[in-house]
DNA sequence: ATGGAATTGGACGGATTAGTCCAGCTGTCG
DNA sequence: CGACAGCTGGACTAATCCGTCCAATTCCAT
C-alpha cells in the first residue's frame, strides 16, 4: 500500500521514526509552497533541522523522499475527505463539503491550488511509481465521493441508471480544474464554479 | 499582450528572429514533456543547436525564456481552440470538439496533460509575470467556450438564464481537471467522463 | 563598400545541488 | 553490562546548472 521504501527488515527506533517524520513533514510543507523541483533537499535539511547524513540514512535520494511525502499528503487529504464525505448522503451534504473546500482555498486565494493536484501534475510524467500512488489515492478519493453518490441514490434522490463512477470522477476532476484555474487566477471563484457546476449536475439528475 | 521582452529597441534581423524562434519552439517542446522544473537551459542549447549565448542573446535568463514559452504554448493551443471553437454553434459542435480532444489525449494515453494547464500549475506560484499570463490565456480559451454557449443561448438551444459565463468557467475546469486525472491514470477515460459530465450538463439545461 | 550593430560560438566561472564518507553517539537486546 | 545495529553530525566531492565573457562573423544602413 505505501511506496515507501522501508530499507530491508532494518529496526527502526522511536527516535529514528521521530526523525524520519520531521523530515516528510518538512518536505511536504515546502513542495506544497515551492512545488518539486524547486524544493532542493538542502532546504529540506534546514527546514527539518536534521542533517544531511540522517535524511540519506532513511532515504535513499530525492525521488524515495518524494513518494514519502505523497504518502504523507496522501493520507492527509484522503483522512480529511474520509472525515467530510463518509456519511454523507444529502446534497445539502455534499454543498456543506463544496463549502468547506471554497473556503479553506479562499483564505489563500487559491494559491498552491490542491496539495495532491499539484503534486500529480509535477511528479507523473517523471517518475512512474509516484504517479501509481497519486493514481491509487485520486481513486481512493473518487470512491469517497462514489459513496455519497451510491447513498443518495439508495435513498431514491438518484435515479438506479445513474452511472455513479463516471459522476464522481466528474466531481472530482471538475474540483481538480478548478483547483488549477484557481492557482493561476490567484481567486477561488473559477473554483468555486467548477464544483458548483459538477453538483448543479448531479441536482438535475435528482427526481423531482 | 505578449510577455516577451524584446530588448528595448533593439534591431532584429530575420536571421536572429529565426534562431529566437528555434530556440522557443525546442524549449516548449522540452518543457512539454519534462516540465519546466526538469528542463536546463544546456538541454535547450542541445535541442535546439544553438549556443549558450544566443540564449542569453535573445533572453534575460531562464524566466524569461519560460514565459516566450508561455506565449508560444498559448498562441498555439488559442489557435487551435479558435479554430475548433469559433463557430460552434449547436450541442452536437460542442460534442466534436470534445471528441477531438479527447482522441488526440488518447494517443499519448493521457500522458503531458494538456500543455498549458502544466505549465500553469508549476509556474503560477514561482513567477507572478508568467502567472497573469497564462490567467489570461485561459480567460481567452473561457471566453471561446462562453462563445460557443452564447451562440446556443441565442439560438434558443439555452435558456435565456442561464450563466453562460459560469457554464463556460465550468466547461474548462472541467477539461483541465480531465486532462490531470489522465495523466495521472495514463488513460484517457477520466478525461472523457469530466468533460462529458460538463457537456451533459449543459444539455440538460436545453429547453425540450 | 564600409562602419557599426546584430549575431554567433564556445570556453569559462561561481554557485548550487545531489550524493558520499566516516567518526562518534545512542538505543536495544541478550 | 557489553556488543552490535541503528542513528547522528557535518565536512567533503563530483556533477550540474545558470550566467558571463570575448573574439569572430554576419547583416544592415548609408
Amino acid at each position: 500500500m505505501s511506496t515507501t521504501e522501508s530499507p530491508g527488515g532494518r529496526r527502526l527506533t522511536a527516535r529514528g521514526a521521530l526523525t524520519r517524520a520531521r523530515i516528510v513533514t518538512a518536505a511536504a510543507d515546502l513542495i506544497y509552497i515551492q512545488g518539486v523541483g524547486a524544493s532542493t533537499l538542502d532546504d529540506v535539511v534546514a527546514a527539518s533541522g536534521v542533517s544531511k547524513s540522517q535524511l540519506y540514512h532513511h532515504f535513499s535520494g530525492k525521488e524515495a523522499l518524494v513518494r514519502a511525502v505523497i504518502d504523507l499528503v496522501g493520507e492527509r487529504v484522503i483522512a480529511r475527505e474520509r472525515a467530510a464525505l463518509g456519511h454523507v448522503s444529502t446534497i445539502t451534504g455534499l454543498r456543506r463539503w463544496r463549502d468547506a473546500l471554497v473556503q479553506s482555498n479562499a483564505l489563500r486565494h487559491g494559491a498552491y491550488g490542491c496539495a495532491l493536484g499539484s503534486l500529480a501534475t509535477e511528479v507523473s510524467d517523471h517518475d512512474d511509481v509516484g504517479r501509481l500512488a497519486l493514481f491509487r489515492l485520486f481513486d481512493e478519493w473518487r470512491d469517497l465521493l462514489a459513496g455519497v453518490l451510491r447513498r443518495l441514490q439508495e435513498g431514491g434522490a438518484l435515479p438506479p441508471d445513474a452511472s455513479i463512477d463516471q459522476l464522481a470522477t466528474g466531481l472530482l476532476g471538475a474540483l481538480q480544474g478548478g483547483y488549477m484555474l484557481a492557482q493561476t487566477a490567484r481567486d477561488v471563484t473559477p473554483m468555486a464554479a467548477s464544483v458548483d457546476m459538477a453538483i448543479a449536475h448531479i441536482e438535475s439528475l435528482i427526481a423531482k
